[in-house]
DNA sequence: GACAAAAAATGAGTATGCTCACTTTTTGTC
DNA sequence: GACAAAAAGTGAGCATACTCATTTTTTGTC
């Protein structure tokens, strides 16, 4: 067998101000241009209205291209909100004040931060996010040896939950902690995408309720409301 | 205007052991035929994989009759859904044992009969249930204005929480309790989906441990595990 | 630059849930 | 029984998410 090499030292360059490959270049392009298309038509017609071929009409490519980038219609939609959650971690532990909260609080403003992002993806979350609870999806809450994005979210609240346990906020709870706060938050959203009042008015009200229920129970050991 | 009838006397009398039209007649036997063609292939080959067409043929009608009784193939699935909701009022009305459980131990029989029930179903409760909790669906169990049996299970629910209650044996909860109430069923349906352990025991665990801490957190006022 | 292998794009084709204009059956009335 | 209106049934056809064999583009090597 012959050696291998790399790379050629660098060929021809006829032009200048390239660095990755035109492969990745275009790739990252065409990507970015589905997400475009897509989430311009999904605002203005639904996620129902909207068909691939359209997305792909406007994105300037062909139908099967799109395919190529993204399993299913509902995959492109929950690209949108794995990047939300993605964002919700960097946003927590960029914020100083929210670490020095109590637990309770903390969580409560993570799911509080999560639903103000999402609304704009209001109509395709009702749409898509649900089938996150299938056992076989990639977005289950549950399913802790699932995919990557939601992994890192479930390992994030445990830490969050860990730290308060080695601090004696709150009595041990094992992987059961993180686990009921996957089930608290899909309760909430579950509302939240029901909740037809003005600027969802009712899911913040149950939110704050159900905190006050959790600091009580907590703090003091009792149950009165 | 003429005068109206209701009915000719009793037209020609051919044939003797009719009393409902042959209409009516023959819709139920449609109907049924629908649905036991239905649950063969669901348990045979699972929903996803079961067509619709698949359906009709086995069930001696035309593809098209077949949405005449059912809106979507959803619903069709749905339908035995309901009929499991609807028989665990009946159950739970016609057992005088468990009328005599405080008000968790009622409500955990009530959940964990349901999971017993619809285990023949589970392939396709993983398939269509969750779809449920879309704003749009019938069977969503938040909307309280939804539909008919989801609405009568509320009402079931609220009626022994009430009774409870009453009793003095929990706080008052008002509307919330029965929408808790709904909410945990959901997300123990969830875990049930998600379980694969032998019988489902991983969630008939998690149960226990919840009903002991509800216990606790009622009796006691505590929140030791 | 020629070449081949790898990657990406393509769009005609497929599968299937569902619609709807039309046909057939049933019913009530004379 | 004849008739019309209502109910139920029918299946060709539609829309659309997705597949895949083929073509085009890019890359690395000589």
């Amino acid at each position: 067998m012959a050696a291998k090499k790399k790379k050629t030292a660098n060929g021809r360059s006829k032009r200048a101000p390239q660095k990755a490959g035109k492969r990745a270049q275009k790739k990252d392009k065409t990507k970015k241009a589905i997400l475009e298309a897509a989430l311009a038509l999904f605002a203005k017609k639904g996620f129902r209205r909207t068909t691939t071929k359209e997305i792909s009409k406007n994105a300037g490519i062909a139908e099967g291209t799109l395919f190529n980038y993204f399993g299913s219609k509902e995959d492109l939609a929950l690209y949108f909100i794995e990047q939300e959650i993605a964002g919700l971690i960097s946003w927590y532990e960029d914020e100083p004040d929210i670490q020095e909260f109590p637990v309770v609080e903390k969580l409560f403003a993570i799911i509080q931060r999560y639903l103000e992002r999402i609304t704009p993806y209001e109509d395709f979350v009702g749409a898509v996010y649900l089938r996150a609870l299938q056992p076989s999806s990639k977005l289950n809450p549950l399913s802790l040896d699932g995919q990557e994005v939601n992994l890192h979210y479930l390992k994030f609240i445990r830490s969050i939950l860990s730290e308060a346990e080695a601090e004696g906020e709150i009595p041990p709870l094992g992987d059961l902690g993180a686990y009921g706060f996957g089930l608290f938050q899909l309760a909430i959203l579950t509302h939240w995408l029901q909740d037809r009042s003005d600027h969802k008015e009712a899911t913040l009200a149950l939110l704050d309720r159900c905190l006050t229920v959790a600091n009580t129970v907590i703090q003091r050991g009792g149950w009165e409301w």
